[in-house]
DNA sequence: ATAGAAATTGTATTCGAAGTCATTATTGAC
DNA sequence: GTCAATAATGACTTCGAATACAATTTCTAT
């Protein structure tokens, strides 16, 4: 077992010599369905077993034009829903045999960066969560010959790939809810201006709101945070009345709210005041919140990005398609 | 623009060509530091902006025998620690340009078949969070020539690269923090006996408990989930008193366990009872709970994960290094 | 047994960039 | 202006598996 040998790799010609075949029959008889009688693939896969030897990926990828992977675009992990979302896709992925080739995005600088790599590396398909592209962006994924699938997000007038849960008829059957209960004056706690999930949401409030005759609903601005939630709540009431209701663009910000408002204002809840969320991350199930949001389907749709992107791997020319998933509605104990 | 002609690469030959200079030229214009004239390099600059040509990793890889890619294999993301592990860690690899190719485990079965695809797609090294390596695992990555670096474990009796938070010292401080206030009768809510972790903080709470006087402590076993420290903590009561101290191997079971204590069993904490976690995960720090735990230096142990893996790409022979760091003791208001 | 179809196998080429080596151009010293 | 030292360049080969194509073997039916 002596290894100060310079390592060499072992090669289908090491594994063609060992198993006195042509290295064309070791490359047949790895991949399934080609034609290769079963005693020729029984010498190989003896001779490949006893050399200890593993098919090269990377040569793979560069005869075939495949490379087998797909780029994963998040940013800010912190956002709870993302960790399960990128579990569900890796998972969906991986039953299909594609590897994740996972990129973060961290601020909202360089995503041209980003991108660099995203073309040098020959990935065959993107998912992009939570990163904002425009029409120019799309386009060079076009030039590169590469599908991408959006989550959540859209680019206006631009038909593009995406999977989003319906952000319409989840607000408004929570601003409904709350209306229906009695609330009549509202405060909206938005996520930043830059994330369009947030201006979804934000301006589906107040639009749902006004058409049932609730106007001028103070907004303040956080960071989808924890934190956010709780500091947005804590300057709202340092010169205001407290609110019937609080629609928080997620839940972290209503898990953030409903703190502030317990422990440092005393507010009940829903007793005094209402707050609902949106996504359905596991902490909002938790006892101490019971928050009341709208739960994504996160399963279905990491389904349906996967589903679509393989579609347009499979064929470039099939037109853009969006799939619009319902979110549910948990009716916790915070409305 | 008519783009019917079926689709092409762009490859160094078409740039030499459209610049008037050889493909070696181009492939030095694109690695800096090698030999180049700045004119031939910015003619070769101009021709590859024309024809958008981007350099194919691939290629590059096959015949560098480097594909700049670290596996990372973690399993359950549901463990609230793990997506800031994995921010910090892709952050610190993307610093080192080094691509992260993600790896899930769900259950605990085909880890076989992950490595397998591990030793084909040739990554440069191997980050593994949460999964279960015995010495034989380890034994194939020798083979291979790939470094590995474990996060969070060793493996027994065997020189292995590792990345440890000090659970030692981290529990013992929890331990005499909960004895100097008094605490007699204690529970131990642990994660289940096939994880390393849930077993050396577990271990290690009872024998310094022991050591301090405290024996015969009772165990029961979840799955480091909230909804598992809940359960344990309702079945505990089902039969027992409430105890003076709850010790948790994580956070989310302490969080479960807190919610059931204070929620159903009318338990105050701390004025009755006391619960420590570990790992200082962002919810033990809402409001809410303000957990007493051990925070795990996420940021420098990823830091020192990677730093650890690209020494050993860069020195294969280099032996085999564990590095165990400190966590900064929470003091919440749970205990 | 034999023609013809079908299955199997081997040879040679390909994917695209990097690097070796030999050749040519440029620079600097005197 | 000459010669040596240095820089820049191109031709060619390499990495490792896949596949088109031709050659060969095996099978099938008569």
């Amino acid at each position: 077992m002596s290894n100060n040998i310079k390592k060499k790799r072992v090669t289908s010609y090491d594994v063609a010599r060992v198993a006195g075949v042509s290295q064309s029959a070791v490359s047949r008889a790895f991949r399934p369905g080609l034609s290769v009688s079963d005693k020729t693939k029984e010498k190989v896969m003896k001779a490949a077993k006893k050399l200890n030897y593993k098919p090269n990926a990377i040569a793979r990828m560069l005869i075939t034009q495949r490379s087998g992977m797909v780029a994963v675009i998040i940013s800010s992990i912190s956002n709870l829903i993302y960790p399960e979302l990128l579990s569900r896709l890796t998972e969906q992925l991986s039953n299909q045999n594609v590897k994740v080739l996972l990129f973060t995005l961290d601020g909202s600088e360089q995503l041209e960066e980003l991108l660099e790599q995203v073309w040098t590396y020959q990935v065959d398909g993107v998912i992009a969560l939570a990163a904002h592209f425009d029409y120019r962006d799309i386009a060079q994924f076009e030039q590169h010959h590469i599908p991408v699938v959006l989550y959540n997000r859209q680019v206006p007038d631009y038909p593009v790939n995406t999977v989003c849960v319906d952000h319409e008829q989840g607000i408004r059957q929570l601003v409904n809810l709350l209306v229906d209960g009695g609330s009549k004056n509202f405060l909206v706690l938005s996520g930043p201006t830059e994330s369009d999930v947030a201006n979804d949401r934000r301006n589906i409030a107040i639009s749902h709101l006004a058409r049932l005759g609730v106007e001028d609903v103070p907004i303040l601005y956080g960071d989808f945070s924890y934190q956010s939630g709780k500091d947005c709540f804590a300057e709202w009431m340092q010169d205001h009345d407290t609110p019937d209701a609080v629609i928080c663009s997620n839940d972290s910000m209503a898990i953030g709210c409903i703190d502030q408002a317990r422990g440092v204002h005393g507010i009940e809840i829903p007793g005094k005041m209402s707050v609902v969320g949106f996504d359905g991350i596991h902490a909002a199930f938790w006892s101490g919140y019971e928050l009341t949001t709208i739960r994504q389907p996160v399963n279905q749709m990491a389904k349906a990005a996967v589903n679509i992107l393989m579609e347009r791997i499979e064929n470039p020319d099939a037109p853009p398609e969006k799939r619009v998933l319902a979110g549910s509605l948990i009716q916790g104990s915070s409305a």
